[in-house]
DNA sequence: GCTTGTTTGTACCGAATGGTACAACATCGC
DNA sequence: GCGATGTTGTACCATTCGGTACAAACAAGC
């Protein structure tokens, strides 16, 4: 269903393509999520945003070890997106009006993941300003790979942007070690 | 018609949106365009491409003055997606499987950004292999900088990361400078 | 085995979809 | 004026859309 929705986007995945993918015959998709298309979407954002609290975002604001979090951070974060083969959900609905439904959820996924590096990054020594700084370009610099790997379909040049920002994060924290 | 391919995306702008947004009835729009919204969606393509070509990607190509050609692109950029408030619809169309009848198109876009973008930086004497890394880098950053500022509804943060790339192609080329 | 509640497939609904046919209309050279 | 060409609105097409109704199938408890 997921995986539905990621292929098509919110109004490209017909009800028969949701169907199909889940199994599911109408009866039973309107049984589980009464709400319609909207609900299953809604259901598809908030499994992909505990996905990431769990994965990313906590294990950034606990961290002991930053470094380390953020080399994990980066290769969860290259596996998640499939080097750029695969879209980013939560980006992709924010950019159209069909979006604005899921524009509390789709905002606050973005907002704390940037404070959640942000935290991480300031936490080893880098100074708040310059840790968010840090924090929004690299966040903001996955979802542009994203879309010029998938463009150019070239999945090396996502793994080289990301690399670059990860490069980033660690000399920031080598440089303001304590 | 751009517009409304710009707020609905390819599957959401109906005949319906289309026609209402361009004052044309369906007998004018298929008579214009008579390979359907396939053709309309094409032709909105090639007036962006036509647009990036003049006012971005040449300047850049034949550009005497780097910095100042670097300088102009992301002004004109930062107008053109209003500050975030914009999307770019070749991205945007890239992400979905609608996008794979516009492949070539959404690709020789970014492709031709980076090269030109990158032959700049080149030109005012930065190695090749770093002119590339760093125009990779800002076109994926721009791309990010509005799926980002679009989520978070901040045209702070694209103007804040523009700049930091544009302060970044400054710096290659004054520390390169012959 | 019967009851109760959930899960499923199927038939159906009105509305909207992309697209076509075509007659009325305008425009223009001549 | 007249025909030729291009443009427009309208009615219409089959299909698909999201969504509903509902009865059959199922499962669990007792």
């Amino acid at each position: 269903m997921a995986e539905a929705f990621r292929k098509h986007g919110f109004e490209g995945a017909s009800l028969a393509i949701l169907s199909r993918a889940t199994g599911l015959g109408k009866g039973s998709l309107y049984n589980f999520f009464p709400g319609g298309k909207e609900e299953m979407m809604d259901a598809v954002l908030a499994d992909i945003d505990r996905w990431f609290v769990t994965t990313i975002f906590t294990p950034l604001e606990q961290a002991r070890d930053p470094a380390a979090a953020i080399r994990t951070m980066t290769a969860e974060v290259t596996v998640y997106f499939r080097s750029g083969g695969r879209v980013c959900l939560v980006g992709w609905i924010g950019l159209g009006s069909s979006g604005d439904a899921f524009a509390v959820r789709v905002k606050t996924y973005f907002a704390r993941w940037i404070s959640a590096l942000a935290r991480c990054v300031q936490s080893g020594g880098v100074p708040s300003l310059l840790a968010v700084q840090l924090a929004e370009e690299t966040v903001s610099g996955i979802q542009g790979a994203i879309v010029l790997a998938r463009a150019l379909g070239e999945e090396a040049l996502f793994l080289r942007i990301v690399r670059r920002h990860e490069a980033a994060l660690l000399d920031a924290l080598a440089r303001h070690t304590r």
